[in-house]
DNA sequence: TTGTGTTTTACGACCTCC
DNA sequence: GGAGGTCGTAAAACACAA
């Protein structure tokens, strides 16, 4: 673990707009991004902007979040697992830019265009098969799951995160895939889970990333066996790379693809 | 309905860094 | 020594074909 450089990111010494108001977080929120390890992540990541959020986020985000939804206080309520030092600026729930954005043109509305919960209303696509209300009842057991000292061979060891915890873990992944101190401190508070829930979450979703990337490798290599290539890098995806969607299909639904999605500059080699 | 394969949480072992 | 990294794995949740 680099621990000085994810003290670093407590310090406000990262000016600039690194992340949009997402979860109602000011920038000073946001440290910028550790150095990755790798060159540019996600360089044809289109579903999300923490580089530039001007004034229109981008139109992915319209779609999860085409309105404030009061119902998430219902779901979360007052959060088992979110501590009381959850500061009301960073009030659970998405940031007002998503309700201010109409759901994009298409065949079918938002994401969460219809009532969550609805009949006939899956959370996400990767939830299409899920039972109305199903969202809310995860909710509430991934509120009381992590660090409850369940076992494996204990009650329910494993919870499953709602689509909006997901959602907002997948962004932040994709601003940086490692998260800082504060940020996961903050994340934990908002999504009600606890701080080790949110290491975790993205110890398994590099692992994920990894393993997307080698078996892409090996398609690769398997296409195209003559040609002898440069050693890939684990987590670098070529510019032509899978979108979004292809590397991490559970949540492309939440992420969206229509939008562009510029990479910071410091990803940028 | 059931069996099977995949994905998602969660943990332990081991390592590196400060 | 502590925190967090990867790696491997367990087990629940889920998707889907038969």
């Amino acid at each position: 673990m680099y621990v000085g450089y994810v003290l670093d990111k407590d310090s406000p010494v990262y000016p600039g707009p690194g992340r949009p108001a997402s979860l109602g977080l000011g920038p000073q929120a946001y440290g910028p991004p550790p150095p990755p390890p790798g060159p540019p992540q996600y360089p044809d990541f289109t579903g999300y902007s923490h580089v530039e959020p001007g004034p229109v986020p981008p139109a992915a985000w319209s779609a999860p979040f085409p309105a404030p939804k009061d119902d998430w206080a219902a779901a979360y309520g007052p959060g088992p697992a979110a501590p009381a030092a959850s500061p009301a600026p960073l009030a659970f729930g998405p940031p007002p830019d998503f309700s201010a954005v109409p759901a994009p043109p298409g065949p079918g509305p938002g994401l969460l265009a219809q009532p969550l919960g609805g009949p006939g209303a899956p959370s996400s696509p990767g939830a299409q098969r899920r039972t109305p209300f199903e969202w809310m009842r995860r909710s509430v057991a991934a509120g009381g799951g992590g660090g409850s000292g369940k076992t494996r061979t204990k009650d329910k060891y494993r919870v499953v995160y709602t689509d909006h915890q997901r959602l907002e873990l997948e962004k932040e992944f994709h601003y940086s895939r490692y998260i800082t101190i504060r940020r996961k401190s903050e994340l934990a508070a908002n999504l009600g889970l606890t701080e080790r829930q949110v290491k975790i979450w993205f110890q398994n979703r590099r692992a994920k990333e990894r393993k997307v990337n080698k078996k892409k490798q090996q398609q690769q290599q398997q296409q195209q066996p003559p040609q002898p290539t440069p050693p890939a890098h684990d987590v670098t995806p070529t510019p032509a790379g899978p979108s979004l969607g292809a590397l991490c299909p559970s949540s492309a639904g939440l992420l969206g693809t229509s939008s562009p999605m510029p990479v910071k500059e410091e990803y940028l080699s």
